[in-house]
DNA sequence: GAACGCCGTTCGGCATTGTCGAACGCTCAG
DNA sequence: CTGAGCGTTCGACAATGCCGAACGGCGTTC
């Protein structure tokens, strides 16, 4: 690729790479990982380090994710208008609806939280702004398929025996998304799990976004197994409301 | 610098900048604060673009922070073993305290927040971890400064009529905190707020870190103006335990 | 206890790599 | 219509960062 500069691009391999493991990782691993000599890998390792987007383990060595990437991921968040214009239009869906509700996009095949409403009740719950789910087990990712070019990944991964698994179906899930302008998901990425979303519109009628609200199967579904009409429409109304912001913020 | 990668280095400064500016930036300004030429500006955003650290917008442009740094940031979040330790201690100190939680670190002269439990009664508040906060006008700032070989700001920068400004006053309250082994700040950031904390100290007794509460002056401060001692016990207590905790993880 | 293997780190030489500056197309304002 | 400003492209030069081999420390093994 020209015009590009490949020392940036192995940093953001490497930092990519730290933040998939879970834990530290030798520069033995990276380098060899990378195919790189590891003389090249620990010059822009000490670089990172030096930028504080990555720490050193004093005592083993390796290496970790660092303290100056936190700011600049919040950062992004403060600068975001599709989480901006989100806000106000999440409460009170979350409100209506009880449940919890999450706003995401699409960021290399996954689906990337960004914005994360606790449901009204005070049971625990944890935060997943910055967390990525699949595209294809989720509501939200089913209705940024549905819209986008971007191909769901060739291997689609199972996680309960209802998760659609076969390209076809899924091709037709996604028919059906754009047909009723909505998704959903029951019990294919957690069991006793449902959701509802809906797209994000930006300038042009470009879906840039999905907002939707999940929780267990017996609060979000009707007695015939499907997803209870009224949080639909609540749903389809937030997204309206936030595409609708977008479309007019872009004067 | 010798053995750094200085392509690296600039791409990190370009990200500080546009984390550190409100909104989105434009390549010229971009060259010129960092000296490049606009085609050398021009290469190094292109491969940010590519890896998802940066996004442009279409219509201006101009450049903003990317999705992927979000990602990245919420990795650090789940790696770092100063808020692992921190969160199973800083819920009970919430509790007992009745006041908002935080937990920060030193980063670039300021202080980054990695925690923040909220305040246990519903007022709206806002998640401020990833924020960066001034060292010498918080109680976090003022202990990690104490124990820290790292120097305050020349310039120490006024918020309110009680901020410290002078550094030598501000050396006889890092004395203080020293001696006291907790440090307080009374409306020197936000007027009718205070807050009080402590140090977290890990492998040999370093402090990497500082706990506190925060919130209003009346519930903070005793009719003479001064701290509860019952929340500097509450603080001290959990900054120890947290201590323990990091202590004994280093086998 | 000595030899081994593995780790992160250093260093010098080569050529790959990224930098520079000028020129281009475009939009907007005057 | 003209000018200034924007982001972008391109080619030539040499500075830059890459590579590979060698170093020193640590833990393990036999």
């Amino acid at each position: 690729m020209p015009g590009t500069v490949q020392s940036i691009e192995r940093a953001a391999a490497i930092l990519r790479m730290l933040a998939g493991g879970t834990g530290r990782l030798g520069l033995g691993e990276i380098a060899k990982s990378l195919d790189l000599a590891k003389g090249t890998t620990h010059g822009i390792l000490r670089t990172l380090q030096g930028v504080g987007f990555v720490e050193q383990d004093r005592v083993s060595g390796r290496y970790q994710l660092g303290a100056a990437l936190l700011h600049l991921g919040t950062s992004y968040l403060d600068i975001n208008e599709l989480r901006s214009r989100s806000i106000n239009w999440a409460d009170p869906l979350a409100a209506r609806s009880g449940e919890a509700v999450r706003i995401g996009t699409v960021l290399e095949g996954r689906v990337l939280v960004v914005h994360h409403v606790f449901r009204p009740d005070d049971t625990f719950q944890t935060l997943e702004v910055g967390s990525l789910l699949p595209l294809h087990a989720t509501a939200l990712g089913k209705v940024l398929l549905a819209y986008r070019s971007a191909l769901p990944p060739a291997e689609l991964e199972r996680f309960t025996r209802r998760t659609v698994v076969s390209p076809r179906e899924l091709a037709a899930a996604l028919e059906q998304v754009r047909l009723a302008g909505w998704g959903a998901e029951i019990e294919e990425l957690t069991l006793g799990e449902a959701a509802i979303a809906a797209p994000i519109r930006g300038y042009g009628g470009l879906v840039v976004g999905a907002i939707g609200v999940s929780g267990l199967v017996e609060r979000m579904c009707d007695t015939r197994y499907r997803p209870h009409p009224r949080l639909v429409g609540y749903v389809r109304d937030a997204a309206r409301a936030v595409s609708r912001d977008l479309g007019a913020a872009r004067h």
